[in-house]
DNA sequence: CCTTGACCTATGTGTTACCTCTAGGTTCTA
DNA sequence: TAGAACCTAGAGGTAACACATAGGTCAAGG
């Protein structure tokens, strides 16, 4: 198979198995005459499992680790077993910290649903923001 | 103030404020006796007001758009407004993105705690994930 | 035979908010 | 005067791709 014909049997694009092979995740061969990578069909077992060990959030790097063990005919699975394990209450606690961002979020929008907008003093640059009584807890990340 | 101390008096590190000011959201002088960067009070309020801001979920380049409004002299409260209202449904549906995540792998842990591990034969790479009943709704993203 | 379109290659850039490291200069204190 | 603590600029790393560049390959149709 050729990259795209890899890509359109699992639904992905070209450029994600391009980039899963460069990562060492998949490993094709060279056609000697032009080449193109050649995957078998290995490689779409390969892909099939990356893609829903990628449903259960694992990185890629553990998923090459995984495969790595496998490739070396160790079972995986309990090193599958720990890391879901672990993961699991770090999704838990990312879970909790945006949830308090989305009340901080809603806090503000409904405090400042009375409040003028005001243009900016040398003290001030937005008083929405500034002014807002912010709820518990400290610092935050992105969406 | 120099670095530092401007960092220690917001309790960030000083890379930070450096990252801040590389991304022009601080604007230091320069003492032209050594070339160190220094700050004054002003720096410190823009940088009390991107650390509220980060709460809120706002970007830095976010966070640089509002300072520059405000640095023009026009409130950039609207533009508050607009940007936490849009993003609110973001987070919110990041949250629920993360709580099926979280539900597929609670739901894989508790289907492997009787599966037995398996050494990878050349159609398996690790049964528990690829003989795992995965529940609805496919691809999902990372912690 | 040649063009066109679909495909291939490698490489580099962008995304986010920093952190870390290098290599070298400055300032303060004992 | 040494050493600690600090400063600078610039490069590279993080995650998982997407996208763009520049150029080579291949099959089909006119």
């Amino acid at each position: 198979m050729k990259v795209i014909e890899l890509a359109r049997s699992a639904g992905v694009t070209a450029e994600t198995v391009r980039h899963y092979t460069r990562e060492g995740l998949l490993h094709p061969e060279r056609d000697p005459h032009n080449g193109y990578q050649r995957y078998g069909n290995d490689s779409l077992t390969r892909l099939r499992f990356i893609q829903r060990a990628r449903t259960l959030g694992f990185s890629l790097k553990e998923i090459g680790e995984i495969l790595g063990h496998a490739d070396h005919g160790d079972s995986p699975c309990p090193m599958v077993r720990d890391l879901l394990a672990a993961r699991l209450p770090e999704i838990k606690q990312r879970i909790r910290e945006l949830e308090q961002l989305a009340a901080r979020m809603e806090s503000a929008l409904s405090n400042w649903a009375e409040m003028p907008d005001g243009a900016p003093d040398g003290n001030t640059i937005c008083q929405l923001i500034e002014h807002w009584n912010q709820p518990r807890e400290p610092h935050e990340e992105r969406s």
